[in-house]
DNA sequence: TCTGCAATTGG
DNA sequence: CGCCAATTGCAGAC
């Protein structure tokens, strides 16, 4: 290693380093809120900071490229001329990283004309002169020849960026088998493809060696080129020119005119603050504190950010104890109820600086009961479970001011983010203790549910600076009342009749079994219709029929191209076979919703508020938004929820084409606001216009296609697309295209602008003011660029429409509870409502639910709405 | 036992 | 070559 008695220079080509970090991490990874990317930049500060830790480096240097042009470009135009262009995902990184290391006090040096590994020769022989050991950090090999008994070149191994390879003499000697001074006449004879200067054809490394041991130098081995036989000789005397030219360029200079001697690149103190600041506008948190270390606890050891985090421990306390120290408190107090069963167990509190807890009890909760009900302001780390546990014992949560699950998705609604210990490491850079479940006496304690709670605090502090306003007032205006009234609608439940599900899914088995053994018949022998590998062998072999749309496995056999098949080779298999799905899927869902009929006979669904990217909700376990309702058939399932016991009647409650409605209001296209004013059919409307002729003259066939283009739009569908859905000529839909627009055209330009502000922000943006971000839109790659396009001008819609529902939701469960009426919404399926109404409700319910859908947004056309009445389901959807 | 894939359901 | 979801069974990997 380093004589301790000498100073350590150590000098960095920034440019080689962070373009591997660059390849190494993945992007989706390092992307910030703003859609920079920062994997190069992290990749390289971490790579230094290993460096720094490892080597103790004296004085530092980092050198970049100024640009691709430099005197060897100027002698040789070709120089470097095959390398692509850098992309500039990777150039963007480069003016960052040098701010980083400017506050990390570490020179950052470059020269107009020269590549950085002319710095770092320059530097590290004014540094061997003056009695330094020398470090040069570099990933390109021409920097070999630098190596000397001072100077010892460390050089990224294939294994990774964080993996440097040593070199000195002897294991450049070892490795290349000549010394390091010689290793560019090696590279001038081999030639370096990735720097475009070809050598001679034939000659490896080996024979390069081979050459050089021979003849001593280069310049030898060149001038007595006459004596090698063979084609490999004639290969060498033909590219002697080139030999030269390589060799010339491939020598890096020493004597770069710099602004800087070594001493000048003493290490000094960092800028704390400065390093904070550009760090948390990266969003790098892990990097402080080892930054911090790295370069000496000495200039920063009162920095909190550096210090060890040390967990506070909580006290135990009476429900008296807790009450008085809770009434104390000025600021938010942060809230955890572990839950065992659904019931809770204990309860933990936190400010910045107290912790408090309380196992769980009768006693206990109905002392805390006024606190728990009043608006004093709580921060939870997803609520709903907790709220839902509550609520079981009587006891309505009020006063939840934050959410941490909920604010994490609301910021990046991409991320993976779901536990609080995700949202710790990302934006606290700490770890969560967490006991692991799979040791029966877990090694390590996890958190206690007071430590919980203040990690959860200081989450929501962190979140609190990064949120912009508008996804803010999202968050309270919008997500946590949805929540508590989501917590109600999922302990309601929504009544289930086994008698309805188990009847039809009886009669389906047989139907099932019947088609089947028909299908079997037809075939000649049994299999499993299930199995997607099965039934192509039957398909394509044993049938003979023509193969169609090839998928990763295969080739496919849904029901579009079992359509089509059926159309130019009629089978008798291929009906059996779409039946046979249909009734198999039928009973599927069937028996799903069955097994999920709880002791109250009711379903339980759970919302997932934070499973979408467009602020949309989910349902699992079981999912009720995707109930069949398309055929009459699949109705019969629906005619199985019905109302509960105490109540009248189920009202259902849909807005109609509230996706258009937005576009319309968007757009602003004057047509089509006309189309929702007039009180026309929508599409018998736009047909009218589009085709030239009187509303009443519109056919069947002009309102499908009308009405396919339209909703079409709302998904980016192209010509293409159209043609497929509608089974016309592509020139047709595209003729198509072309009237529709000429007639609503400011929709296609709100569409165009819409992709065009979504590329320029890096995000999109509803009504509302939630946010999705699209860092694929400046993706180079044309797929995942067009797909980012197209899901770009979809999110604005779909997520208005989402932020629609969900403030009529929220205001139709405020508007029940504040009349005091016991009517209660108990399903929603993105534009639909199901309402369990009480006995002698109904008029009340229907007036709330009809005003408040109708006025959850003001646009420039009517929300409409259409409300149903029955004793089921099915019944009440007409 | 877990995971990716194709297929189906809904908006 | 149409956006957003959840669930299921199969088949291959571990």
């Amino acid at each position: 290693m380093t004589d301790s008695a000498k100073p350590t220079l150590m000098v960095v080509d920034g440019h080689s380093l962070a373009y591997r970090a660059f390849f190494a991490l993945p992007v989706e990874n390092f992307t910030t809120k703003d859609n920079q990317h920062t994997n190069a930049i992290y990749g390289f500060l971490s790579m230094l900071v290993n460096l720094i830790k490892a080597e103790q480096p004296t004085h530092m240097a980092i050198a970049f490229d100024t640009s691709r042009h430099s005197f060897r470009t100027d002698q040789y135009p070709e120089y470097k001329a095959t390398r692509s262009e850098s992309p500039q995902e990777f150039r963007g990184q480069i003016p960052l990283l040098q701010d980083c290391l400017a506050a990390m006090s570490i020179p950052v040096l470059t020269k107009e004309g020269v590549e950085a590994d002319d710095i770092l020769a320059t530097l590290s022989t004014q540094g061997a002169e003056q009695g330094y050991d020398v470090l040069v950090v570099s990933g390109d090999r021409d920097t070999i020849q630098l190596v000397t008994d001072d100077v010892t070149l460390l050089y990224p191994s294939v294994q990774g960026v964080s993996q440097l390879k040593r070199y000195d003499p002897t294991t450049v000697r070892e490795r290349y088998g000549v010394a390091p001074e010689q290793y560019p006449d090696i590279a001038a004879l081999v030639g370096e493809t990735s720097d475009n200067l070809p050598g001679v054809p034939k000659v490896g490394e080996k024979t390069a060696v081979k050459w050089l041991t021979q003849f001593g130098s280069l310049d030898d081995l060149l001038e007595r080129s006459g004596e090698i036989k063979g084609v490999v000789g004639g290969n060498l005397r033909d590219h002697i020119d080139d030999v030269r030219r390589n060799r010339r360029l491939n020598r890096l200079l020493r004597d770069v005119e710099l602004p800087v001697a070594p001493d000048d690149l003493a290490v000094a103190p960092i800028d704390a603050q400065a390093v904070r600041d550009i760090f948390a506008r990266l969003e790098f948190r892990t990097l402080l504190p080892r930054v911090f270390e790295a370069v000496g606890a000495g200039e920063v050891a009162d920095d909190p950010a550096a210090a060890a985090v040390v967990l506070p421990e909580p006290s135990q306390v009476t429900a008296a104890e807790f009450l008085e120290w809770v009434d104390a408190q000025a600021a938010d107090v942060s809230l955890r109820i572990p839950l065992q069963g659904g019931v809770p167990t204990r309860l933990g509190a936190a400010t910045e600086t107290d912790l408090r807890e309380i196992d769980w009890s009768d006693e206990v909760a109905d002392a805390l009961r006024p606190w728990l009900e009043s608006d004093r302001p709580k921060i939870i780390h997803d609520a709903k479970p907790q709220v839902k546990a509550l609520r079981r014992q009587g006891i309505r949560l009020a006063g939840l001011a934050y959410d941490t699950s909920l604010a994490g998705w609301l910021l990046r609604p991409s991320f993976p983010d779901k536990t609080l210990g995700d949202l710790v490491e990302r934006y606290l850079g700490e770890k969560l203790p967490e006991a692991d479940p799979s040791q029966l006496v877990p090694e390590t304690e996890g958190a206690t549910p007071a430590q919980e709670a203040w990690f959860a605090l200081r989450v929501a502090t962190a979140l609190r600076e990064d949120i912009p306003e508008s996804v803010a007032a999202v968050l309270t205006d919008i997500e946590l009342p949805t929540l508590l009234t989501l917590a109600d609608m999922e302990v309601a439940g929504v009544a289930v009749s086994h008698e309805v599900l188990s009847t039809f899914s009886g009669e389906l088995a047989t139907r099932a079994d019947g088609l089947a053994q028909d299908a079997f018949g037809i075939v000649g022998r049994e299999f499993n219709l299930g199995s997607p590998k099965q039934l192509q062998e039957v398909l394509f072999e044993d049938l003979q029929l023509p193969k169609t749309r090839k998928t990763k496995t295969g080739y496919s056999t849904d029901a579009a191209v079992l359509a089509d098949l059926q159309e130019s080779h009629p089978h008798p298999f291929l009906g059996l076979l779409l039946q046979h799905r249909e009734a198999t899927k039928l009973r599927q869902i069937i028996e799903s919703l069955d097994t999920a009929i709880g002791d109250d006979h009711r379903v339980h669904t759970t919302y997932v508020q934070t499973g979408s990217q467009t602020g949309r909700l989910s349902s699992t376990d079981p999912n009720l938004q995707n109930i069949p309702v398309r055929t009459e058939e699949s109705r019969r399932i629906r005619s199985a929820f019905q109302v509960g016991e105490g109540y009248e009647s189920l009202l259902t409650a849909d807005y109609s084409q509230i996706e258009m409605r937005i576009m319309a209001h968007l757009s602003g296209d004057e047509g089509l606001i006309e189309a929702f004013n007039s009180g026309e059919d929508l599409h018998r409307f736009v047909g009218a216009r589009v085709f030239g002729v009187d509303p009443s003259d519109v056919t069947a066939a002009m309102r499908t296609k009308v009405k396919a283009m339209s909703y079409g739009l709302v998904y980016g569908l192209s010509a293409f697309g159209l043609s497929k859905q509608l089974r016309i000529e592509q020139s047709e839909a595209k003729q198509l295209m072309i009237e529709y627009f000429a007639r609503f055209g400011a929709v296609r330009d709100y569409l165009r602008a819409s992709v065009i502000t979504a590329k320029e922000v890096g995000y999109t943006e509803t009504i509302f003011g939630r946010r999705r971000p699209f860092p694929d839109l400046a993706s180079p790659n044309r797929v995942l660029r067009e797909n980012a396009e197209r899901a770009a001008l979809n999110a604005p819609i779909q997520g208005s429409a989402a932020d629609i529902m969900k403030i009529a939701l929220l205001h139709i469960h405020e508007d029940l509870r504040s009349e005091a009426l016991s009517s209660r919404a108990l399903l929603q399926i993105h534009d639909e409502l199901v309402v369990e109404v009480a006995p002698g409700e109904w008029d009340a319910t229907e007036r709330i639910v009809r005003a408040r859908m109708g006025d959850a947004a003001d646009l420039r056309v009517p929300l409409d709405v259409q409300v149903g009445r029955g004793r089921d389901w099915n019944e009440a959807a007409h």
